[in-house]
DNA sequence: GTCCCGGTTT
DNA sequence: AAACCGGGAC
């Protein structure tokens, strides 16, 4: 792996003129906090945090996870769990059904290994319902690996920045992996990763991304475009920008 | 890599 | 009705 990530960082993407702790100084000023990123989340507090975030707003999220957490603090215990307990004390975020059988498969898959899971995305993807991007996220924020994350936040970011159309199937788009891996700092990823999820959840918005306040909007391609449609239809110059 | 799945949101 | 979101099947 060491040889791939030197190969992925070297090799010159188009350098996208963002300076490299960008994404981690983003996140010293402007991150958000959550409970499952604190020091003291455990790595299967965080994978139950990964699963709990699909599809739905990380603040409806830090409701439920403390609780839930602190009722079942292992896999042994959640594996154990009554069906109809685990779905209540997750039913409020939706999705009741499918999440109560992806936490209970998982942790039942998982309840008799032994900590560290695994710090190689390679193997965590074989658990069920952990993909590429859970594996990522749980090497990078619970055992501390130098991976990125690519979800479809980060997606739409990089794809605008860069100024192309986000690939049909979001989830193995190489092009954008690459992108990833080339955006990485060496240090503090882990601020970086968070950082980069928070910007694309703050500034880099899906419906209305808020170009005219983004400090990098003049190194993106979407930003620079919609600068000069601003700057045209008050009939003025962007100054600022 | 392409498509399907599921409940929720717009 | 369509988009969302990532896992999984193929």
């Amino acid at each position: 792996m060491e040889g791939e990530s030197e190969k992925q960082t070297k090799c010159t993407l188009p350098n996208l003129g963002i300076r490299r702790d960008f994404f981690q100084n983003y996140y010293s000023a402007h991150g958000r906090s959550f409970p499952w990123r604190e020091a003291s989340a455990s790595p299967f507090g965080i994978l139950v945090a990964e699963i709990l975030l699909k599809q739905t707003y990380a603040g409806k999220v830090a409701n439920v996870w403390p609780s839930l957490i602190a009722r079942y603090p292992s896999a042994g215990e959640m594996a154990a769990a009554d069906p109809d307990e685990l779905l209540k004390s997750v039913s409020e975020l939706g999705f009741g059904n499918q999440r109560t059988s992806a936490l209970l498969a998982l942790s039942s898959a998982i309840r008799h290994t032994e900590e560290p899971l695994s710090v190689d995305p390679g193997d965590l993807i074989k658990l069920p319902y952990v993909g590429v991007y859970t594996a990522h996220a749980v090497a990078c924020f619970a055992y501390g690996q130098r991976f990125p994350i690519v979800d479809l936040s980060i997606v739409r970011t990089i794809s605008r920045v860069v100024g192309i159309r986000p690939p049909k199937d979001i989830r193995r788009a190489t092009e954008v992996w690459n992108i990833a891996w080339s955006l990485l700092p060496w240090r503090r990823f882990k601020e970086h990763n968070y950082g980069l999820l928070d910007f694309a959840a703050a500034v880099c918005k899906p419906r209305s991304p808020s170009c005219i306040e983004c400090p990098i909007a003049a190194k993106c391609a979407h930003g620079r475009h919609v600068t000069i449609n601003v700057s045209e239809s008050q009939h003025r110059r962007v100054d600022r920008l």
